[in-house]
DNA sequence: GGTTAGCACTCTCGCGGGGAGAGTGCTAAC
DNA sequence: GTTAGCACTCTCCCCGCGAGAGTGCTAACC
């Protein structure tokens, strides 16, 4: 266990190295915190902590700089929370109840409201139920012989994909098959559109159904994932050479963030953090997520996140992803989200 | 007009700088090519090209580079195309009938199978009509007082948003709801809708009608335009600092490119194509774009496009989007496309 | 008149040196 | 346990410089 002075060291390095992003050298605490006690008193000190693993020496005196063991410390003991003021709480829910009508709108303002509050990315996942149920599907003719499938389910997600229909067949027709298919399957999950599938007399028919029951079950792995502030995100120090820029903006892609939301992390009051080599990921091992799960209607959930460098300003961040997400849900889910204190 | 001497000069010098990315010296043309001139000779024919503007030098005494109106030139006489062989018109095919089932994954191949064909940003814009029809709407439950409209169209687009409905209803009544703006409004288009919406009864469904009408209306700017490429094209040494690579990051996203594609420019058979500063845009005066569209089914259409640096392969690129642009219009619209001749 | 050799001039790029500055670790004294 | 002092280390930035590449120009040549 850390001393007291030890932890209160620790605690000063972490919010100076995220502040300047520079390696802290003892003259800087001593400095800068009127600190009773000598520049080679804290140099002892910082020996100590790197023994015990909390921070690093990048090279032979230079300062020090947490490490991973570090930042997880000072977020689950030495981190003090900033709180959203009430100015920036006006700002953000006026901003929120301007939204534009269309909800991927809506989403997307989310993610670039949150990404503006962090000053990181941010990433918001529209909620999807996990065992979703066949609301209504479509079929739109493409040209002969295929036909699109356009299946809502019960959590207003959409999916899509291109099936076989008899080639002779008008607009009309397929109107009429996906009457059938809906008065049957209307209401039915993955498992039990499959089951319904062989009780349809027309081959095509039963083609269609299981290519729905496919529908339902498919993750829809990139849709109504909405991405942020990658932009300041990147224009920080970490991100100094090109290479890692580039690594970067390959992996920030919809599609291959949905398993990253997904990744179970050391919890803080309903928020997940994962600090660099936490993250199972191996590009995100320079990077901190910070994701909290919300809830839509019937169990769908959905999840609000931040991905910055580890050097990643926690204090603001955590609370502001926890307030985002806490929108999203009463938005969603409650009655109307309260009005914030005038 | 350019003495045929000069036009050949200055289409080694694009292809030179294309290949390179260094500027073009006259001892390179000359090696290069086995050309029966001296380099002295060139030299005055490069100055006489950079007198009327086609190439310019980047400072006395460096190579020469190709101008705006170099490219311009190059593209519309010189410019030999570089033919799609065999092997590769397999490779192409053969990735995309295995396209994965989801429609979305489907338009997120294509893009990505263009950008590796040409090394550069593709973007794949799903075709919509210019005036959709509604086929059918749907209510979804969010909170008490608010569901979700899911409206989808008779190109199989589906738009979203949020509306008011009465506080106690549950999801019966919102599906009654539905069923009756169905049957009143489906296959109307935005206008159509709008006339309808007075004749209901009910306020609530008034309301929802005019929500539909907006739907309809609506434009989905971002939604179902694919972009993939984005690492291969940063990679190329005209983003060598770290301030352009964030400026291109910052516009590559897809609610910003669908104004791009619509940008008309200088048309090379079916594909437009639009040069460093002929493009509207002002952070793509540094890049040229390269637009096909493909018709999709009842007139609905798509786009394909290539960004790149304006030192593009353009004999490579254009007739690789205006070939992938064919698959899809095949894929969508005619019969089966044809087969590679095997 | 077009073509060419020769040459002076210009600009970039990479490399090495060197000094300033920052910071540590250690030792010895308090 | 704390602190002053000091030697040592490592980075960073600037500078200068030489090599190299390429041009423009002039004068001669076919």
């Amino acid at each position: 266990m850390l001393s007291q002075r030890r932890a209160d060291i620790l605690n000063l390095v972490v919010d100076e190295y995220i502040d300047t992003a520079a390696p802290v050298s003892s003259r800087a605490l001593v400095d800068r915190h009127n600190l009773a006690l000598s520049t080679a008193t804290i140099r002892n000190e910082l020996a100590r902590l790197e023994e015990d693993g909390y921070v690093t020496h990048p090279y032979t005196s230079a300062g020090r700089v947490p490490s991973n063991v570090g930042y997880r410390f000072y977020v689950e003991r030495l981190m003090e929370e900033e709180p959203i003021g009430p100015a920036e709480q006006r700002t953000i829910e006026h901003q929120f109840h301007q939204a534009p009508p269309g909800y991927g709108d809506w989403l997307r303002l989310a993610a670039s409201i949150l990404a503006a509050a962090v000053g990181n990315v941010a990433v918001v996942a529209r909620p999807q139920q996990p065992q979703p149920v066949l609301r209504q599907a479509q079929l739109v003719e493409l040209r002969p012989g295929a036909a699109l499938i356009v299946a809502v389910m019960d959590d207003g997600s959409v999916r899509q994909r291109i099936a076989a229909v008899p080639e002779g067949e008008g607009q009309t027709r397929l109107g009429e098959r996906a009457r059938l298919l809906n008065e049957r399957c209307a209401g039915c999950g993955a498992e039990a559109v499959r089951a319904l599938a062989p009780g349809f007399a027309d081959a095509h028919d039963r083609g269609l159904a299981l290519d729905v029951a496919d529908l339902i079950e498919e993750h829809a792995e990139d849709a109504d994932l909405h991405i942020a502030g990658v932009r300041s995100a990147l224009e920080q120090p970490e991100f100094d050479s090109t290479e890692r820029i580039l690594d970067a903006v390959q992996h920030l892609e919809a599609y291959h963030l949905r398993g990253t939301l997904r990744a179970a992390g050391g919890a803080r009051d309903g928020a997940r953090i994962l600090i660099g080599d936490e993250n199972p990921d191996d590009w995100l091992q320079q990077w901190t997520v910070v994701i909290s799960d919300f809830e839509g209607p019937d169990g769908a959930t959905g999840s609000v996140a931040v991905l910055g460098p580890t050097r990643m300003r926690y204090g603001r961040t955590i609370p502001r992803v926890r307030y985002v997400s806490s929108l999203m849900s009463g938005l969603l889910q409650e009655a109307e989200p309260q009005e914030a204190g005038g």
